[in-house]
DNA sequence: AGCTCCCGCCAGCCT
DNA sequence: AGGCTGGCGGGAGCT
């Protein structure tokens, strides 16, 4: 099969014109994401992924285990894992930051900062109450160094601590615990960049220089965004690399007005758009459901919209208008994070989709009435 | 020169 | 036993 996914993939297999950016981690993953956010994908076979990347399997593995950590993707069994889309995300995120704060309150007393507190927390979203002092058992010890334990705790890092950005020494350590063994922290660092270049390159979060040190620092993005804050609102290119993850980076960093009010805090900001997110969650897996109840199988799973296309869902008229006006109001207030190229030309699919489902519903009612 | 991170070896796990 | 999964660190590209 041809990789359409490639953006100028000509290039790269020609030794002469190698360029590491080709490969980066970072772009692999939008080329990943594109080839699961289509109409009609639900699950993902590695294999296949990997042949249409024009990667070896040990890249996917990257890339899934840390989408994996905010939900985006989740395993079904060998070699398949389940589309759950962007919407997945702050949920993912909430239960995250809800598990990093429990432990926060529960761990406190043994751990000195909060940064610590999120590495002596072991568990994860499905190995709760897992958190073994002793780290004896080998497997465990795998499993806390693994990358999905790493990404999530990455994001708890920047929502259970009060720091807004995250340095690369700090965020080491912190992965780290206790240990700072100069090769632990080199090791560590390594798995960093590799997370952060995903997490980049789905802009959840931004790397910028720290004004104080110089050295790298991360900043989560995705809508803790504070509207008052230089690199909420202009894009640092300056203090950016221009390889690897982003590539996928040369929009200027998205605005956040659309669900940022000037009038809230931060938390308050934050509280709210979690809830929205949840809310739409909550409603497109209704629809998922309904659709998957009335035809058939594994064949859709949307993103938070569902296409023009799709077949009618069971509800009534007078629901579907209700379901549409909330959604309407939803998307009005909300506005996705992801303006990388690929997922700006998907919102707008499904922004176009979803009009023409809301005029049908419309015309659809209009005429029960009329009768 | 130091930072960044791709690459693939190989150990552990699973079937 | 053989395939799958993924931690790990060498070393090359990049700034």
């Amino acid at each position: 099969m041809s990789s359409s996914v490639h953006t100028e993939d000509s290039q790269w297999k020609n030794p002469s014109n190698y360029s590491r950016k080709d490969k980066s981690l970072g772009l692999l993953c939008s080329n990943f994401l594109k080839l699961c956010d289509r109409e009609g994908v639900d699950s993902i076979g590695l294999d296949n992924a990997a042949d249409q990347l024009g990667v070896e399997r040990r890249r996917i593995y990257d890339i899934v285990n840390i989408l994996e950590s905010v939900g985006v993707l989740s395993r079904k069994a060998k070699n398949q894992y389940r589309w759950n889309g962007y919407s997945a995300i702050p949920k993912a995120v909430d239960l995250l930051k809800k598990e990093g704060l429990k432990d926060h309150s529960t761990v406190s007393s043994t751990c000195h900062n909060s940064a610590n507190v999120i590495a002596c927390n072991h568990s994860d979203l499905k190995e709760k109450g897992e958190c073994e002092t002793s780290g004896s058992h080998k497997n465990d010890n795998r499993k806390e160094k693994s990358l999905m334990i790493l990404a999530q705790n990455f994001v708890k890092l920047f929502h259970c601590t009060d720091v807004d950005l995250i340095s690369l020494d700090k965020a080491a350590s912190a992965l780290l615990g206790d240990m700072h063994d100069p090769m632990a922290m080199k090791t560590k660092s390594r798995r960093l960049y590799d997370i952060a270049n995903v997490f980049v390159s789905m802009e959840l979060i931004e790397k910028i220089r720290s004004p104080d040190t110089g050295k790298p620092a991360f900043r989560w993005i995705a809508w803790k965004g504070n509207p008052g804050s230089p690199a909420a609102t202009k894009s640092d290119d300056s203090t950016r690399r221009t390889f690897g993850a982003d590539i996928t980076n040369t929009i200027p960093k998205r605005c956040r007005a659309d669900f940022s009010s000037d009038l809230m805090s931060n938390g308050q900001v934050k509280r709210l758009k979690v809830a929205k997110d949840e809310e739409l969650k909550d409603k497109n897996q209704e629809i998922s459901t309904e659709q998957l109840n009335e035809h058939d199988t594994k064949e859709f799973v949307f993103g938070p919209f569902g296409p023009a296309s799709l077949p009618r869902s069971g509800v009534s008229g007078k629901e579907k208008l209700k379901q549409t006006q909330n959604w309407e109001e939803l998307a009005s207030k909300f506005r996705p994070q992801y303006q990388n190229k690929a997922a700006s030309e998907l919102f707008a699919h499904y922004v176009e989709a979803w009009e023409l489902w809301q005029v049908e519903a419309a015309n659809e009612l209009h005429k029960q009435h009329e009768h």
